[in-house]
DNA sequence: TTGACAAGTCAACACTGTTTACTTATACCG
DNA sequence: CGGTATAAGTAAACAGTGTTGACTTGTCAA
């Protein structure tokens, strides 16, 4: 609340960059807790001293903030770095301890409000240069991308089913053993699938 | 619209059943085009030419009107009943066409909404007995639920992942490739995942 | 014909995100 | 030191949302 005294004093009256960052902090803390469509931009604006109008002002709008707040966080952090061999299990604890954990600020906030019409472009944005390419880079390949699209669509859709359903049915499982069945699926998105030699198409029970 | 004829009156001119069928009707026209959120009860109510009052009348809330709408249609039509080898290939080809045509009308209005903490209770029920428990009946075992959740993540995933990224990677594949893909990721949804097997990078497909 | 009761209407409520016109503090300049 | 341009911050309104309760009105049974 209290303006804290700036040292530079450069060209600065009252502070933009320390409103901007109160409002960035308190805009995290309750989207990270309550989701973004359940958060008002006066609830924000309240909870970090401010008033509503400089949430437009330095964020264009509600939807500049969440952006921005995303942006800050690395999507898999030191997970795309190792070797290719290990990345589906990788992947696969991460998205289970991140899961159990109720997780990574961040991929909660972006759970909440995963189909908001409005937020369409945030999610493209953040998944196409946050998820998919680093991803599509490590796996290398002419269907990289393709590769990299199925992997996040199972990391997607296991945040949103569990969020959906509380996880009671993935939950039925042990930690370890859903990270050995994600192992394999994930391992799934990125083996090759000729019509021939496909793992588990033409019967997985063989397979 | 297209209401009865008042001056004819032929019938009753205050028919509770038809005037909830009209909004049903105009909800599930709306919400199909343009999604949950997009569409307001005041369109909706003047679309199907009725008060705004009657939604909350007759469905509670505009949540109550989605959930009525989701619940008319079926979500795997003719798929669970077939044998259980050939699941993985009938749902990935599902999945694809439902994907590539714009799909299954409240599959749409449904990817419009996933996050939407509002619908958090109406995509609940929906998921647990349109979803996972056909789902979970075809595949069986004692892990039959777990595996259906996943099979329903990766279903939900690629749809909601098709819908931020308008599907640019994915329809970097064939259709008929994509379908194999899916079908193998599937596939390994429903076998077993060896606790032993790719633990130390033991290579899927040799990557 | 007359009530009764359901069907339908209307206006308001408490919100939302956003914008506009405004005030005020501050940092530079004379 | 005082004056002033300018940016930071403010208040109030706008247009919209879902929802509600009090109201009117049509229709059917007695």
């Amino acid at each position: 609340m209290e303006r804290p005294e700036d040292g530079g004093c450069a060209g600065r009256a009252r502070d933009r960059e320390a409103t901007r960052q109160r409002i960035l902090d308190s805009a995290r803390e309750l989207f990270t807790s309550e989701g973004y469509a359940k958060v008002s931009s006066r609830r924000i604006a309240a909870h970090a001293g401010v008033n509503v109008a400089l949430i437009n002002r330095y964020f264009g709008a509600k939807r500049g903030l969440l952006a921005e707040v995303i942006a800050e966080e690395a999507a898999f952090p030191g997970i795309v770095e190792g070797d290719r061999e290990g990345l589906p299990r990788r992947l696969a604890e991460h998205v289970v301890h991140r899961t159990l954990a109720g997780g990574t600020p961040l991929a909660r906030a972006l759970e909440h409000s995963a189909g908001d019409p409005d937020l369409k472009s945030v999610h493209e944005e953040r998944l196409k240069n946050a998820v998919i390419g680093p991803l599509a880079e490590v796996i290398g390949g002419p269907e990289a991308r393709a590769r990299a699209s199925l992997v996040a669509s199972v990391i997607l859709g296991v945040g949103l089913v569990r969020r959906i359903e509380g996880a009671a049915s993935l939950n039925e499982l042990e930690p370890d053993r859903l990270v050995d069945h994600l192992t394999a699926v994930i391992g799934a998105c990125l083996s090759d699938a000729a019509p021939g030699r496909v793992r588990s198409g033409g019967g997985e029970g063989g397979g």
